[in-house]
DNA sequence: TGCAATTAGTTCGTGTTAGTACTAAACTAG
DNA sequence: CTAGTTTAGTACTAACACGAACTAATTGCA
């Protein structure tokens, strides 16, 4: 059976995705995986560096980087876990604070514009389609 | 509409299928890149640079530096193109064809594995959704 | 013909990515 | 209690990614 096709489409699609968020959010002065971060902690109470890879796909080595640059334009901060000196408690700023409320929504509403052309039949489908691809691998 | 668990779906998908697919690469000495490099200047009749990067979806910039790394490695070559000064033809050269004949087939093999697993309706079910979605961007 | 606009590819800057090795803290079994 | 193991995060490396600025060749058009 070909696959390459199927193949071929997840990557336009991922990239398709990408190239159509990123701009908005470069706009900003952000990257992707920096708007990640700040969507992630904006919508959770402050967490661990691990915790927050876990939820924003990032591995542990990226992530001492991007929360770096983060922490430089004082968006985040990082705080001692006292409960474990391992860990770090990572959460926003009052300034990281404000550019979620005003940045996340907007976003969103990007995104929707997109999405929107889907019916929820199509949206379902879609949703379903990549579960069982994902679980392949 | 809800879309964030579709868009989830998606990275997750491709998240997946890269952490499948780059190892059995990478104990070739190869990255995913110039793997996918590889495969297209096996398949097709060599290129110029601009083409290479359309087929693969890499952009030019980046180009540079990945044939650059494969030229090192002798396992392919630019010659001028007679026609355009500009630009360049790319193609393997004989040890870049042994390397694409014996790897190819094999890394084929290895997501045939996966893929296998989904039944033709799903295979086209997924295919048909991640058009859908490309389309929407 | 001659010059402006386009095109191919490189270079550069910033950032992400994965992986590995490393440090320090915390757990765990004897 | 203490030695061995696990865990959290950092440091470092090599490669990729994108965009913007750049060079050189070519094309198009007045």
């Amino acid at each position: 059976m070909n696959f390459l096709p199927a193949l071929r489409e997840l990557v336009l699609a991922y990239q398709g995705f990408e190239r159509y968020s990123a701009p908005h959010i470069k706009a900003l002065g952000l990257t992707t995986t920096q708007f990640d971060v700040i969507a992630t902690l904006g919508n959770q109470p402050p967490m661990s560096c691990k915790e927050l890879g876990e939820k924003t796909l990032v591995t542990k080595g990226t992530l001492t980087g991007v929360l770096e640059r983060l922490e430089v334009k004082g968006i985040l901060e990082r705080r001692i876990n006292p409960e474990d000196a391992r860990s770090q408690i990572i959460g926003l700023t009052p300034k990281g604070q404000d550019i979620f409320q005003k940045v996340f929504p907007e976003h969103l509403t990007h995104l929707g514009k997109a999405f929107g052309k889907l019916s929820a039949d199509e949206m379902l489908q879609l949703q379903n389609s990549l579960k069982k691809l994902r679980s392949i691998f």
